[in-house]
DNA sequence: ACCTGAACACCGTTCAAGT
DNA sequence: ACCTGAACACCGTTCAAGT
């Protein structure tokens, strides 16, 4: 796809990005990341170290727009609000670049990771609760893209008629839902209820 | 390790934990579980059909004991936590496997989901919300486990003596915190402010 | 300085063949 | 019925070599 010599880092970074949102991130590897370059395949390693190199800077690029709100009018809960759709927004954009972010929450972009910290100590969170309301935020946001609501294409259940047994199991009466609700509606109920739970939580300490 | 012959699914699935819990389930290949039944690359496949499909009788074999807790005088959230601190526990204990459950919410084990679904129901959440609050609890209890709180094997920070600079930031003043709190801080605060989220939930929904 | 090519040590899986 | 062996189409990465 680019066409431009000599690489730069920031093409790779494109390139990866390109190949992610076309195939899935489960496609990228450093040989398909050759191949949308148009290169050899060892050429990218001049930039980059490695894979998990090349990972980290797709996550600096994805989350680089990323800002803590300036609304000093509003309480933390909205603030916070705010801030996590952003994220939110970066990774419904960016589809598979989640998962990258999941597992690497040291290598969390710095100005990420201050924006909630700060937005949480300032809300009245001692450092030690930062640290595992930072952690709880983090394995929601991050591990949303990895938990699929559509079911395998296994045989689709038949449309119409009265299924056959067990109208009294409710993982038969409920596993339906589970496609027809978008993922905008999982992340409001998902994010509206860990912000009023962080509130109960800040209520019980400063009673 | 086996030395037992024939095969059975049963003595794979086995060795397929011992392989995870040893050296971690990012190792567990087709091959390396050959290497512990001692048989060619290829055994396996007569019993199971894929590596997926041997996930899922791990994942299986792991959840089995899971039951809702038969405690009819507790309130449902503390009936919730007695049950995923149950599958808590069975995460906990076989190391990794989280990883493998977190995104196949539809072939949670049946008998999981329905525990974790009649209880939500019983709470008073309309079907909808069960759906929501269903996929949030899967999230946190399976995404938990992928993401580290030990920092990179990078240089050390220097311990004891001020840091130079920058005792401004709270990146900086928090970070440190992560390894200090164990596993089991960051699972109580998280489950303890999921589930009084979900309290709110139901608290605002029926006034 | 920047990129290539061959090679190494891996994967999951198919398919024909052995017992 | 149960298992093996060779092979295919992949990986990430090292290392020496080309320009």
């Amino acid at each position: 796809m680019s066409a431009t010599r000599p690489l730069t880092e920031e093409a790779i970074v494109s390139a990866a990005l390109a190949v992610i949102e076309r195939d899935g991130v489960e496609s990228l590897s450093m040989r398909a990341l050759s191949r949308e370059l148009a290169v050899s395949p060892m050429a990218a390693y001049y930039y980059v170290k490695s894979k998990e190199d090349l990972l980290d800077l797709v996550a600096e690029r994805v989350l680089a727009g990323i800002a803590p709100p300036a609304r000093p009018d509003l309480e933390w809960p909205a603030r916070l609000r705010l801030l996590v759709d952003q994220i939110e927004a970066a990774l419904r954009h960016h589809r598979g670049i989640g998962d990258v972010l999941l597992d690497r929450m040291h290598n969390t972009q710095r100005h990420v990771m201050r924006a909630i910290m700060e937005l949480l100590s300032e809300a009245g969170f001692d450092d030690q609760d930062v640290v595992m309301a930072y952690a709880l935020i983090h394995t929601y946001l991050f591990g949303r893209y990895r938990v699929t609501t559509q079911p395998p294409p296994k045989p689709s259940p038949p449309l119409g008629g009265e299924g056959p047994t067990e109208d009294e199991d409710i993982v038969a009466r409920i596993r339906p839902l589970f496609p027809k609700l978008r993922g905008r509606d999982y992340y409001d109920f998902g994010i509206e209820t860990l912000v009023q739970g962080l509130q109960r939580q800040l209520e019980l300490k400063r009673p």
